[in-house]
RNA sequence: GGCCCCUUCGUCUAGCGGUUAGGACGCGGCCCUUUCACGGCUGAAGCACGGGUUCGAUUCCCGUAGGGGUCACCA
């Protein structure tokens, strides 16, 4: 049972094999979207496999509701991955085999130090300023030392001496001595593996060839790779990416106020293809290229392009490309995902047919939004109740000969032949001719009164998504 | 603290020995205009510093400084 079980890696390809490997201990946040994203780029664009794998090893931190909020991140990011995932728990029994070869092949021993023992060794080398790092005290101690009966880990017993290369796709050649690497634990006392095991064996045993993670897993490497060395594995190609900071230039982690996918979608409002396009452009360029659709990310995508250094979150840039593929969008999409807002900040139902208004407004409200928040509150006064509510500016517009002036607006658009644009606007710039005033002067009352606010889509868009009867109530209302 | 990585406008980046150092976001101005946007034009803004190598360094090398990552029976 030592084969090679090739879990989930598909015959027919180019070879490339990446997977995407987060641990479940809480939503999918912005760098994880990332990392998840360049595997899927890399192994689509080499015609490869890409693979998941949910390292839930972890118990105690472990949860279903995580797994399902990256699961559907994923999902909403567009990035499917082929066959199903792996469960890194359910691989226990294997890692714990691989750990128990090493230990008979002598690449691996049983340290029986207790934890207490270890943070105290730690503590004094902090306070001797020495690096902390396991000093091998069972590495060369016989079986018949072991304390009866208790408990033990198993360790890695890794080379002292020499220098071991990782020729990585985005660092370059990185060497690290091998004395600053101790021997790390691979098998708990419970038996269940770590972290560093149940990577290695599963990287390899899914026939993983690249490994495209965070830069954070760099040092992590050159420990897996003493593991892979132990066991006479081939070593995947690295490709450490480096991580995205926050506005503060701190890795933005869960406690570091990153926020999950979720959040960009449902609270802040933005469309998942812009979430993608920007974390693309975060760490990777392509000549001036800024606006980026999927297909053409698949094309141009490789390694070699992405770039050493960390890169910060800048909200301005992603919200102004969310008004991008917004403007971009089918208006009956937007509509959908407006509709609960809408819903949400009014109070009530708007029903099918205030979608079908909703999606009728989309073509003059698109250009005015970055969000769908801002489409959302944008669109309200499609489905206020009379009389309105007038904000400041709008009661400001509303003031002096406004009254008056709307009174003339009223009876033109009643006698208008017909609801159209062409109509009304010729019939408003009418009363604005007679009344020797600029067309703003009569518009910005008219929109007061029909909005309740002194911004909106133009004066005529708003005229006609009102229909005849609810304008000239609503004008009505203010007019004198 | 040890080790590792990074450093072009405020931010994301292009550049891969010779460029007026380009683009985008953001910011200012102008235009368009019924408001707000969108769009167009335009302006300010950058090679961290010091040594080399070279006829010539943003680009190559070495330091310095600054930033980041990592040092668990977490992942």
């Amino acid at each position: 049972m030592m084969e090679n079980m090739r879990v989930g890696a598909s015959q027919e390809n180019s070879g490339v094999v990446t997977r995407f490997a987060p641990s479940p201990t809480g939503f999918l946040h912005i760098g994880g979207a990332r990392t998840a994203l360049f595997n899927w780029l890399y192994a689509r664009h080499h015609g490869g496999t890409f693979l998941l794998r949910i390292e839930d090893t972890d118990r105690a931190r472990s949860t279903d509701e995580a797994i399902a909020a990256i699961l559907d991140g994923m999902r909403w990011l567009d990035l499917d991955w082929d066959g199903d995932e792996v469960y890194q728990f359910a691989r226990a029994a294997r890692h714990a085999e691989v750990a128990n070869a090493m230990l008979e092949s002598g690449h691996a021993y049983r340290c029986y130090a207790t934890p207490e023992e270890l943070s105290a060794l730690r503590e004094e080398q902090r306070a001797a300023k020495q690096p902390m790092r396991y000093d091998g005290r069972w590495r060369d101690r016989s079986a018949a030392d072991a304390p009866a009966g208790a408990p033990f880990v198993i360790r890695l017993k890794a080379p002292r001496e020499g220098e071991t290369v990782i020729e990585d796709k985005v660092q370059g050649r990185v060497v690290v001595q091998n004395a600053e690497l101790d021997d790390m634990v691979l098998l708990r006392s419970d038996g269940t593996p770590t972290y560093m095991l149940a990577v290695v064996v599963d990287d390899h045993d899914m026939g993983v060839t690249h490994v495209i993670r965070g830069d954070d897993h760099l040092n992590n490497a050159f420990r897996q790779l003493g593991i892979i060395r132990a066991m006479n594995w081939d070593a995947p190609i690295y490709a450490h990416i480096p991580l995205i900071h926050g506005a503060d230039g701190a890795k933005l982690s869960k406690r570091h106020g990153a926020l999950g996918v979720d959040a960009y979608r449902d609270e802040m409002g933005l469309l998942s293809e812009a979430v993608s396009n920007y974390l693309l452009r975060l760490g990777w360029g392509h000549g001036d290229d800024e606006i980026i659709s999927r297909a053409q990310a698949v094309e141009w995508f490789d390694i070699d392009a992405v770039g050493k250094s960390p890169s910060r979150f800048d909200l301005k840039k992603l919200e102004n490309l969310n008004g991008h593929y917004i403007r971009e969008a089918d208006d009956a999409r937007l509509a959908a995902a407006v509709r609960p807002r809408v819903e949400a900040l009014i109070g009530f139902a708007i029903g099918h047919e205030g979608e079908t208004l909703l999606a009728q407004a989309m073509a003059s409200m698109k250009p005015r939004a970055k969000n769908l928040n801002e489409l959302a509150e944008g669109a309200l006064f499609l489905f206020e109740k009379r009389p309105l509510n007038l904000d400041e500016k709008a009661a400001t517009l509303l003031e002096g000969e406004a009254k008056a002036l709307l009174k003339g607006v009223s009876d033109a658009l009643a006698g208008a032949a017909e609801w159209s644009v062409p109509t009304l606007e010729e019939a408003v710039r009418q009363v604005a001719e007679d009344a020797g005033l600029g067309l703003g002067k009569i518009a910005q009352p008219l929109r007061a009164a029909l909005t309740g606010r002194s911004t909106s889509p133009g004066i005529f868009d708003v005229l006609m998504l009102l229909g005849r009867n609810e304008s000239l109530a609503r004008i009505a209302d203010r007019a004198a």
